[in-house]
RNA sequence: CGGGGCGUAGCGCAGCCUGGUAGCGCACUCGGUUCGGGACCGAGGAGUCGGAGGUUCAAAUCCUCUCGCCCCGACCA
């Protein structure tokens, strides 16, 4: 492609609202255009990336066996009510009527859709297995979308849904495409990192995300430095302590006027934050449970939420706090507390602990777990950094960043069942069908892979999602140079290699920036005092200095260049 | 939904406090010089100042309402 065909507007100024560098850089580069908040417009150099991505995840899917459909966008409300979803969707549905006033809406998610076809199509166990696929936009109304194309209101997302005859046959399947997921994120030239994650309101048994690692990201994962461990820190565990010795002091109560948090508490009285105990009321499904964790942990509301059996719990207001302890915030504890207590094990572990005494000014010591208060064990702390690995003996967990690009479930029979979706096995007896769910960002691939490859002056695509191989730049007005280009970016594309040539007429530093900017991984300078050796300049977009090229005979320039585009 | 902020030329911004008929940089057009890391000189084109209402002789500027957007938090199959 010529640049003086091709529409790539670079600008030197960053959009005033872009907070993220993959935002600001396909916005500079000309790749993307904001249109609304969270809808963008793809420029033909994003989307070159953007089918780039979708190549990719083709080609894996189809040699995982799956087979891509496309199910419609625009849906009537009828399946989603089915599920309950029409309600507990909520706010984020894009919701709509037709002249008729019938209710519908954008799809933000195609389980409903794909059961519906399921159970249409699919009757007997000979059917079985299939996965079916599809890359499709989808539409959420997010609260806030934000990070340009990270989390946008319409987004192109690959879903592909896997139907079984049992739990066990399910679960190859689910092997099967977390397979594929790793060749996936593998061709695309990202690290990142498979960890355990929150299988929350889908309903499902077991999942995993494929998380980016990017510093930037809006997840938080722990792994352990010695084994395979690795999880989203919603659903991170960390290795129980072993009992300390025991040596029960009596329970004491003492005033403490004012001091309300950990930090005061733990001045006040010349404790460690370790020695005390964390009592934090959270209503869940209606009801107040207390949970207590050590002073210096804080709760992982996923856990609690899992422990009390509901999909989410909320912190209890100011006012349920004091209608269920009867003392102000800051003094809720478990001695004597009367309603359900949910103790981390940590908690238990603390001898002599220090912890409110559900009157306001008031705090007990020497409280100790079995004699002084009760409730479920159970593991309700967030992880971090320096914490033992739950899995292994020795390793520890160290935290990192992410963004979520992939995420692939186990889902069972929660849709089926409510849906009807039906196969008939060998004793000719009716079984639901048993479901799985992968889905990867797409559109938020673009970006996200930007993130992880990037430096001060632009983007460095890898080779695998570039928009164009090779970036083709020729200098100064010189007739034999200009020839010299012509012939070489004719004889690239003839090999089928993605050219970009930048014949715009622009002095050599404004063309230098431009492609830095864009990122495309192999520069290739025509120039008048190499070309005059007859030789032609070859520098990798990684390669830091500016000056640090290859020259290359111009007689091998084009079996060189598409070995290094082969190489990536 | 809670807190904060911003809407002025395609983009980034100043002007608003203290009302007086809209400006800067980039980009764009034309002419000239220049040409290996975002050149320079000169001349131009381009804005219902988010919208509605009000105050006033006069509103980008003051007042009221409204819409949109952004940031932090909440939320995020």
């Amino acid at each position: 492609m010529r640049f003086t065909r091709a529409l790539v507007p670079t600008v030197k100024e960053a959009p005033a609202d872009a907070t993220n560098v993959s935002h600001v850089l396909l916005t500079r580069a000309g790749f993307i255009r904001r249109v609304g908040a969270g809808i963008y417009d793809f420029l033909p150099l994003g989307l070159r990336v953007l089918r780039k991505v979708e190549r990719i995840i083709r080609e894996e899917m189809d040699r995982a066996g799956a087979l891509e459909v496309l199910l419609p966008a625009l849906l009537p409300a009828d399946y989603f009510k089915e599920t309950g979803r029409w309600d507990r969707f909520g706010d984020t549905l894009f919701r709509l009527q037709d002249r008729k006033s019938g209710d519908y809406h954008l799809g933000p998610t195609h389980e409903e859709i794909i059961t519906d076809l399921a159970r249409r199509e699919i009757r007997s166990y000979r059917d079985l297995p299939k996965n079916l696929y599809q890359i499709q936009t989808k539409f959420r109304d997010e609260p806030r979308p934000r990070g340009g194309l990270l989390r946008c209101r319409e987004f192109l997302m690959k879903d592909a849904y896997s139907f079984d005859v049992s739990e066990q046959a399910a679960m190859k399947s689910y092997e099967t495409m977390r397979d594929a997921y790793i060749r996936i994120f593998d061709r695309m030239g990202l690290r990142y990192r498979m960890v355990q994650a929150d299988s929350g309101a889908m309903g499902g048994s077991l999942s995993a995300e494929f998380q980016v690692l990017v510093d930037s990201g809006e997840d938080a994962i722990v792994a352990c430095n010695a084994c395979t461990y690795a999880a989203n820190v919603e659903v991170a565990l960390v290795k129980r302590l072993d009992a300390p010795e025991p040596a029960p002091s009596p329970l004491a109560k003492l005033a403490t006027p004012g001091k309300k948090t950990i930090e005061e508490v733990t001045a006040f009285l010349q404790v460690a934050p370790a020695r005390m105990l964390k009592s934090l009321l959270y209503v869940a499904a209606g009801s107040v449970v207390m949970v207590v964790v050590r002073g210096d942990h804080d709760v992982n509301e996923v856990l609690v939420a899992r422990a009390v059996g509901v999909s989410e719990v909320f912190l209890a207001t100011e006012a349920d706090v004091r209608k269920a302890t009867g003392a102000e915030v800051g003094f809720a504890g478990p001695v004597g507390f009367s309603g359900r207590v949910l103790v981390d094990h940590a908690a238990t572990r603390v001898e002599n602990a220090v912890t409110g005494a559900n009157e306001t000014d008031a705090h007990y010591t020497g409280v100790t777990w079995g004699r002084d208060y009760q409730g479920d064990v159970v593991d309700l702390r967030l992880a971090k950094t320096g914490d033992a690995c739950p899995q292994c003996a020795s390793g520890t967990l160290a935290s990192y960043r992410g963004i979520e690009a992939g995420h692939i479930f186990v889902l069972g029979t929660h849709y089926s069942a409510i849906m009807g979706a039906e196969y008939l096995d060998e004793a000719q007896k009716k079984k639901p069908l048993v479901m799985g769910c992968y889905g990867i960002g797409v559109s938020r691939l673009v970006a996200t892979a930007l993130e992880q490859h990037h430096d001060a002056d632009g983007i460095r695509w890898p080779m695998s999602l570039a928009p164009y191989q090779v970036h083709l730049v020729n200098v100064g007005k010189d007739q034999a140079v200009q020839a010299a280009t012509e012939e070489l970016y004719s004889a690239l594309e003839a090999r089928g290699i993605e050219v970009l040539w930048d014949d715009r007429d622009e002095r050599p530093g404004v063309k230098f920036k431009d492609a830095d900017l864009i990122g495309i991984p192999l520069r290739v300078t025509v120039g008048g005092k190499s070309l005059a050796q007859g030789k032609i300049e070859l520098k990798a977009r990684t390669e830091a200095d500016p000056k640090k090229a290859t020259l290359i005979a111009r007689a091998e320039a084009v079996e060189f260049l598409e070995r290094a585009v082969r190489e990536g």
